[in-house]
DNA sequence: ATAATGCATTATGAATGCAATTTGAGTTCA
DNA sequence: TGAACTCAAATTGCATTCATAATGCATTAT
C-alpha cells in the first residue's frame, strides 16, 4: 500500500543532482509509528496518547493524527471514536484468518517467481538458504528467522508484483507482532527447514505449480507453529 | 409516574435502546470520496483540489486531508508533496499485477466457502446466477456486470474470512475504475457465462480444489477481456 | 462503607491561521 | 517569436485554537 512511497524515488542519479528527498511529516510518521507497532515497542492493547507522542516526535497533532488515520487503515491501530486510538490486538482467530491468505499470496509468488526469476536472485536466495541452514544447525533461533523472512521476500521479490509485495508486506506486519517465534518444538523446526529444501529444490527446479503447492503448505504448518507456541502446548 | 419512564425504555421498539452510533467526518469523508473515485465521478488523472472539495462536502481541510491520507494509503490517489493530490491513473501494468493476485484471493475463496458455506448462501448465490444468465440471454450487460458481481462478493462472504474479503475488496476497487465493461465480444461473454456454470457446479459439489482452479483461472481470462478491450482489439 | 451524582480536568474532533511552496500571468530580454 | 524571469495569487503543510465529549475525583446520598 506504499504506492506513493516508489513514486517518490523517482529521478535522478546520486550526486548534486538528485532531487533533494524532503518527505512530509505525516509520512515521515507513519512510518515510524507503524515501526514502533511492529516491532513491539507499543504493544497491543496500549493506549496510543496523542499528546505524548507529539512530544516524543516534537510536532503538533495533525500530522500524527493523520498518521493514526493510515495505520487504522491498515489495521495496525483501533480508533474509537473520541476515546483515542489503540494498538489493535492480535487473536488466534486473527491468525487464523490471516495465515490462508498469506499462504495464497504466497502460492502466487513462488509461481510468479519461478517464471520470472534471474540467476542473480537466484544466487541471493541460495545463499541466504544455506546461511539460514547453518543458524539452524547451531541452534540461533534469532538469525535463524531473519534468514528465513529474508528468503521469503526474495522470492516475492523476484516475482516482480508490486501491488502482490505490498499486500503481503501488510499482513507480514500484522503477524509479525504475535512474537510467537520463542519456542518452537525441534520437531517443528526440523520441518520446517526440510521445508525449505524443498522450497529451494522447486524454485531451481523452476517449477511454479510443485514451489506454489509447498509454500501454501509450509505457511499452513507454519500456522500450527504459531498456534501451538501461543497455545503453549507441543 | 415511575411507570410511564420505564415503559419508555422498555418499550421504545429496536431502535430506542441501541447505542447511538456516531461516525467521525474523516470516516464518512473517506467512503464518500472512495465512492467518487471507484465509480468515476472523480476521473483518473483529475487533480483533488482540497478547498472544491472541501466546499462541496461542507466541512473544514483536516478531515478532507485525513480522508486523503487513507485513500493513498490504499492507492486511490497519489499525494505530491505541496502539489496536491490526483485521483491515480490505472494503467494496463496495474491492471496485469492485480488481476492475479485477485486470482489468488478468490481461489483462496472458493476453496474456504465449499467447506463453509451454508445452504442459505448457496441458494443466494444459486438465484444470483440465474438471474446472471437471464441477463446474458437478453444481452443486458450492466444488470449482468452487477449479478456478476454479486455472486463473486457472496462466495468471498461465504468463505467467511473478513481479512480476505477486505483485500479482495480493495483490489476490487482499483480494478472498477477502468471500466471496461463496455465492450465485450459475443465470444468472451459466452466462455464467461460457461465458466460461471462451473463455478456453480463445483460450488454445489463442495468441489474446493476445483472451484479454486475455476476461479483462478476465471480471473486470468477476465483480464484478457480487460486487456482486449482496453487495446480496443477483439 | 458503597454507590450514585455533579463538577473540574483532560483528551479528542474539527476549524482556523500562518508560513512555505507552487502556479501562472505578465514582463523583459535575446 | 519565444525563452527566461518576476512577482502576485492560490494551494498546501503544519501549528494553533476552539468546541465537544470523556475521564477522574470529590461530594453526597443511601
Amino acid at each position: 500500500m506504499s504506492d506513493s512511497f516508489t513514486s517518490l524515488e523517482q529521478s535522478g542519479g546520486a550526486g548534486a543532482t538528485a532531487p533533494i528527498q524532503r518527505r512530509s511529516l505525516h509520512d515521515e510518521l507513519t512510518d515510524r509509528l507503524r515501526h514502533l507497532i511492529v516491532e513491539g515497542d507499543l504493544v497491543p492493547g496500549a493506549k496510543v496518547p496523542e499528546k505524548q507522542l507529539c512530544e516524543r516526535f516534537g510536532v503538533s497533532r495533525t500530522p500524527l493524527r493523520e498518521a493514526l488515520k493510515v495505520l487504522a487503515s491498515e489495521g495496525l491501530v483501533q480508533l474509537r471514536p473520541n476515546r483515542g486510538a489503540v494498538v489493535s490486538q492480535i487473536t488466534l482467530e486473527d491468525l487464523e484468518e490471516t495465515f490462508p491468505v498469506m499462504g495464497a499470496l504466497e502460492a502466487l509468488s513462488g509461481e510468479l517467481a519461478c517464471a520470472r526469476i534471474s540467476d542473480r536472485e537466484m544466487a541471493a536466495i541460495r545463499e541466504a538458504h544455506e546461511a539460514m541452514v547453518e543458524h539452524y544447525e547451531r541452534g540461533e533461533l534469532a538469525p535463524y528467522f531473519r534468514r528465513n523472512q529474508e528468503i521469503h521476500e526474495r522470492i516475492l521479490q523476484a516475482a516482480g508484483n508490486p501491488t502482490l509485495t505490498s499486500l503481503h508486506r501488510g499482513l507480514t506486519g500484522r503477524v509479525r507482532r504475535a512474537r510467537y517465534m520463542a519456542n518452537m518444538s525441534a520437531k517443528r523446526w526440523a520441518r520446517a527447514v526440510a521445508e525449505h529444501e524443498e522450497i529451494m529444490a522447486a524454485l531451481e527446479a523452476r517449477d511454479g505449480p510443485r514451489l506454489s503447492r509447498i509454500l501454501k503448505d509450509h505457511l499452513a504448518n507454519k500456522f500450527e507453529t504459531v498456534r501451538a507456541a501461543l497455545l503453549g502446548s507441543d
